[in-house]
DNA sequence: GCCTTCTCGCGGGTATACAATATACTAATA
DNA sequence: TATTAGTATATTGTATACCCGCGAGAAGGC
């Protein structure tokens, strides 16, 4: 029995093989090198990691409930298929939570968390000009927890948790798209400044106008790369 | 997400013996022979079922993300405690999404829907009449699925249902609060109004004041008990 | 030559055995 | 008597073996 040895997490390192195998899961479709449609055979996982079936199996239930696989019975696991309608439905609902989130917040909101706000999207701006889409998604991420945290929603936090977790590769497409980035700059000035109004209304529209941007340029950009695929 | 259990035909049967144990918990919690906060021991269900631990536990993991128990690495399972914050919190994702979901479904609603829901809340009147909360509660479902069907996103159907289903038996105590049907009745009118004048915006706000009343009464109940059981 | 049917093998579903840990209980000591 | 350490037991985590459904491919009939 392998103890402790595998690998070290930077804080907080899964206790059983079955979280282990999850976060590898999720991790290898959101990072692309599990793509759509693509089987997930029990065994080659198994034989990979040293391990049995069992906690194998037991994370396909888990990655099953949470959206990231589809398994039918007898037959086996596959990646969940995203369609375009499924990026628009998602940025429908992100939406319409984090304006909620948001407008919640408005009058909870704290001078320091203002402050946070600040500071992150000031250190987006700076991974914005560097081109780091990755540091740019964990400050974005940080951001909308700040306010999604401040209005008390702890379910609506975990939903929306749960969502971009699932969506998190087409966020990251949707953030390289080309001046989005520079413009969800902006966005995030005018929603801190809504907040300092304590203008809840305002800071609702604005943050909705913000996931929307992002779905609308997406769902365009996978059409687009369909007609380009359909032409050939 | 599993398919409802409510108002499912008896023709098809679960086919794996995860699948038939999932529905057997989530039946037992909804129905109150679980109670939140106790365990859920997986040899004392294998032992009852005369099958092994092995589809137990898979069952248990899908339970897991869908809520309805928690569960700690090698202490066990045991229900998920709710809080009257927890169903405040639900309550109000309910009315967003079913606002929202009303709203968008307007424009789309076909006068067969219509007529429908009319159908639907006379049934639900005479439910009301006769005090049969469990076939006032189905009816209910059926009315609201109407429109958030109609809206046409899917996803936004399935979020609903995933956590209508986890506090069903929440919102079958909120509608036999005495004078909560009928009340119902006369909201799902006013909607059902709004929804003839096609104006999207009175039908989201009736149906966020749906699912709030229900909410806030429901919430206001909970703690009455609680003082209740305090003072003994 | 094509279609039908049977068989076989792959892979998922379940059972059982074993390992590891948390909790309860006991007992010993201050 | 109270506290704590040690042990026993119960329960979960993991591994392995077996079973069976399903599809691919071979074999035989038309």
């Amino acid at each position: 029995m392998q103890r402790a040895s595998i690998l070290e997490y930077p804080v907080e390192k899964p206790q059983t093989l079955r979280e282990r195998i999850v976060d590898f899961i999720k991790d290898s479709i959101v990072s692309g090198s599990l793509k759509p449609g693509e089987r997930v055979p029990e065994q080659e996982i198994a034989a990979n990691f040293g391990i049995s079936r069992t906690p194998i199996r037991e994370a396909f239930r888990q990655l099953e409930s949470e959206g990231f696989i589809t398994v039918t019975p007898r037959k086996g696991a596959i990646v969940s298929p995203i369609t375009d309608k499924d990026v628009s439905e998602f940025y429908a609902i992100k939406s319409l939570l984090e304006g909620y989130g948001a407008a919640s917040a408005c009058p909870k909101l704290q001078p320091k968390d203002i402050k946070r706000l600040e500071s992150l999207n000031a250190h987006m701006e700076k991974a914005a000009a560097r081109g780091d889409v990755k540091g740019f998604f964990n400050l974005d991420s940080q951001f909308h927890d700040t306010f999604l945290t401040a209005c008390g929603n702890e379910k609506l936090l975990a939903l929306v948790h749960q969502l971009v977790g699932q969506f998190e590769r087409f966020r990251i497409t949707a953030l390289a798209l080309p001046g989005r980035m520079n413009d969800s700059v902006r966005q995030h000035a005018a929603i801190v400044a809504a907040f300092k109004e304590a203008n809840a209304d305002l800071v609702r529209t604005l943050v909705m106008a913000n996931a929307e941007r992002s779905g609308g340029l997406l769902v365009e950009d996978i059409l687009k790369e369909r007609t380009k695929y359909g032409a050939h």
